[in-house]
DNA sequence: CTTTGTGAATAATTTCACAGCG
DNA sequence: CGCTGTGAAATTATTCACAAAG
C-alpha cells in the first residue's frame, strides 16, 4: 500500500460525485458496494473507481467491496468534510438564494454563516434562518464569525470589489458565480463556476452530431462549467 | 494546416472561455489579441491556447495576433453559436430563474424559448417575457416551437419524470441541474451540473494547503461542477 | 468464485522549443 | 523582430489485465 499523498486533480474532481452517491446508498440502507455499482452510478468505469479510491487507502475487502459508510467517512475526511466550513454569501438574487438552499452549501461539512446583499428590500430578510446584511457591514459581520469561503454571486459589475473585500476580510478562498474574469493575490484559491458553460458544450456536440459518429468524450462523466480566472489563484505555501 | 477535424474534449471545454473574453474584448473596441493576452485573462498559458485555437484552423497573423472579432466568429461557428438553439427550461425556482436571466442563456445561439412549473402562483406570470406554463402542458407547448436542449432545475425527486417527458418530445439533449442520476436512453446527450462540487473541491484544497506546497492543479483554470450521470449519455450516430 | 488493488500499457493532454511567416 | 503554428517531449490520466485476498 504505497499510498501516494498526492492525489491526481482529476480524482479530487470526482471524490465528490463518489461522496454524494454514497450518502444515497448508506441513507437507503446499503452496506456494502462493489466499485463496479459505484461506476455504473457515477457512469465511469470500475477500474477508475477502484485506481480514484486506492489513492485514499485500502479500504475495500476483495470479493465483497466497499463498506459504504466507513467509505463515505474516508472521502469526507479527504474531502475535508468533516471540518467546518462557514460560508458566506454575496448577492442574494435568485442564484444566491438557490446556492443558500442547495443541499451542497448546507451539509457534509459547509454552512452557511452569513448572506449580503445591498437592497434595501432585501436587508433584514431571511433565508433559511439567516437574516441577510447589508454588504457595508461585511467586515463587521464576518469578524465575528470569519467565513472559509466566500461566494460571489452579484452581478458581474459588483464582483472585483467584493473579491477585494474578501480577501481583505482573510478570506482564502472564493467560489465565483459573476460572469467577470477576477484578480486575487497570490494566496487565494479562487474557482470560477459558469452556469452557461455547459450550455455552450452541448452546443458544440449538438452541432457536430452529425459528423463521425463516435460518442462524445465527455458524456458519462461531464466536464463542468469552467471560466478562465486571472493566474493568480493558488494556495500559498 | 492539417486542420483535424477532431476536438479534443479539452479544447471544447475552453473554447466558451476564449469565446466569452474575445465577447468582452470585441465589446470593448479591441481589433487584435494574442495568444499570450487571451492566456493571461484565462489563466492558462500561452502554448495551450495556441494550441487549442489551431484545431479550428491558422486564424492567427504571425506577428501581430488574433484578429479579435473574426477569431470570436470562428469560435462560435465551431461551438454552434452561429444555430439557434431553443431552451426549455423546467423548474422555475430560484435556480430557474437565474438560468432564464443568465447572460449565457439569452444571448449568442441560445432562446430561451419555454419555461415549465408546477406551483399555481407561478404558471401564467412571466421571467424576460415569457410566460411560465403549467407541467401539464409540457407536450402541448414544445410541440408549436420545438427546444432543442432541456434544462432541468427541478427539485430532485422530480428530475426522472421530467427527463423523459423531455425524451418522449424528442429533446435531444439534457442540462440537469437537479442533484439526482437521471437515466436517459442513447442518443440523448445528458450533462449534470452540481452546483456544490467545486465546493467541495475548495474543500479539499483548504484542507491540503499545509501539506507540500505545491499549488493545485486546477487552480487557475477551474474544472467546473461534474456529477455522474447514468452512463447512456451520448449522441447516436 | 468474486472483487480489490495495482503495475504495465495505452491514450490524452500539456508543455517545450523552434522553424517559418508577416 | 514578434508571434503563430506545430512537431516532439514530457506529463497526466485512463484502461487493461491479473495476481492476491477474502
Amino acid at each position: 500500500m504505497p499510498l501516494n499523498r498526492r492525489i491526481p486533480e482529476a480524482t479530487v474532481a470526482r471524490l465528490p460525485i463518489y461522496q454524494r452517491l454514497l450518502l444515497e446508498l448508506v441513507g437507503s440502507g446499503t452496506g456494502t458496494v462493489s466499485s463496479e455499482q459505484l461506476a455504473a452510478m457515477a457512469g465511469v468505469n470500475a477500474s477508475k473507481v477502484r485506481k480514484d479510491l486506492s489513492f485514499l487507502g485500502s479500504f475495500g475487502t476483495r470479493g465483497s467491496g466497499y463498506e459504504a459508510d466507513f467509505l463515505l467517512s474516508q472521502i469526507d475526511r479527504e474531502l475535508g468534510l468533516d471540518h467546518d466550513w462557514p460560508v458566506a454569501i454575496v448577492g442574494i438574487g435568485n442564484l444566491g438564494r438557490a446556492l443558500a438552499n442547495a443541499p451542497g452549501f448546507t451539509s457534509r461539512g459547509f454552512r452557511v454563516s452569513a448572506l449580503f446583499d445591498v437592497a434595501p428590500e432585501l436587508v433584514g430578510s431571511r433565508v433559511r434562518g439567516i437574516a441577510i446584511r447589508h454588504l457595508d457591514d461585511f467586515e463587521e459581520e464576518v469578524a465575528s464569525d470569519p467565513p472559509a469561503i466566500g461566494v460571489i454571486a452579484t452581478p458581474a459589475a459588483d464582483a472585483q470589489s467584493v473579491a477585494e473585500r474578501m480577501v481583505q476580510a482573510e478570506i482564502r478562498a472564493i467560489l465565483n458565480f459573476a460572469s467577470r474574469v477576477l484578480a486575487v493575490p497570490p494566496g487565494v484559491l479562487l474557482r470560477d463556476v459558469d452556469l452557461s458553460i455547459e450550455l455552450q458544450v452541448i452546443s458544440f456536440h449538438l452541432s457536430h452530431r452529425h459528423e463521425a459518429g463516435a460518442p462524445p468524450a465527455g458524456s458519462q462523466l461531464a466536464m463542468g462549467p469552467v471560466l478562465g480566472s486571472l493566474g493568480l489563484a493558488h494556495i500559498e505555501r
